[in-house]
DNA sequence: GTTTATTATTTGTATATACAAATATATTTT
DNA sequence: AAAATATATTTGTATATACAAATAATAAAC
């Protein structure tokens, strides 16, 4: 209710201020929804997430590095979300004995049980929240993938 | 880089799921350089947000709930920033007389001022990080009105 | 008109995030 | 091989956010 007219209120000078805004207010709103519905799950969206990088990994690891840049909200809190995951059952963090420092994970069965469960639910979710014809859905992920690539 | 392969790892059930996460994902991206670009003008980019849902008032003060509502990011803390506004001496609060519960925010001169010498170094940041032709940009938007309207 | 319920805002608290500094290991240079 | 440099990860700290509870003022019910 309030979003066009917020848009109108805030009087943007060029379709691309729109845009910038736009984008960033519509993502925030899903997001906050989606963190609404996941939360009685007991992870929260960005541990979510990460369990889906894991799992993609599935039987190997990856590296806290690698995790942390792929990551959704860049931030170098990776440790202590997988901590988390870890204090959860699941994910399992082993040290690398070529190289010390490099930390590798890997999810557990449990945590594989749990995401894949917990997927069915999210794939409705998502269905319901994005309702949008085909054809529309592969317009709008061209438009944001071009609108990435220029950010370099 | 990692943006589309991390998709393709993935591994999306449908073109919904990917829009989902491609939304999100891609405005994750464009708020943090956002958030990088405008740290120098010592305001973050909820109170630059905040400070432009003022002006759009001017002169005239709105409430705090009616500016909460407005928030991109729907937070409880509305008071806590608008402290912080009133400390740089950019927003002034008055009590309402008719009523003592409601808190009237208006931006300063000050705030005015600095809102708008910041509007422009915004407009240039925003059109280069935003690089679509103007239909694109219609289309875009589109979308994403659509998409919004279908969260009621 | 006193009690009860409603509304507007603030405060408490737990978690999340950004960024810098610290730690620990590995690699390169001399 | 010791010293200097580079890399991977964690930890410290400040701020941001989500949500619940507390406070304060008004309106409604009796």
């Amino acid at each position: 209710m309030s979003l066009k007219d917020d848009i109108q209120a805030k009087g943007f000078h060029s379709e691309q201020e729109k845009s910038f805004v736009n984008l960033i207010y519509t993502a925030a709103l899903f997001e906050a929804n989606f963190n609404k519905f996941i939360k009685p799950f007991g992870v929260s969206s960005q541990q979510y997430n990460v369990l889906r990088i894991l799992r993609g990994q599935f039987p190997n690891s990856i590296s806290s590095g690698d995790l942390h840049s792929r990551m959704i909200h860049k931030m170098s809190n990776a440790s202590r979300l997988v901590d988390k995951l870890v204090d959860k059952g699941y994910a399992i963090r082993v040290v690398n004995v070529n190289d010390k420092r490099n930390i590798l994970v890997s999810i557990t069965d449990l945590g594989f049980r749990f995401v894949t469960d917990l997927d069915k639910e999210v794939t409705d979710f998502q269905k319901k929240s994005f309702d949008l014809p085909f054809s529309k859905l592969e317009d709008f992920n061209l438009l944001l993938d071009v609108l990435r690539s220029s950010l370099g």
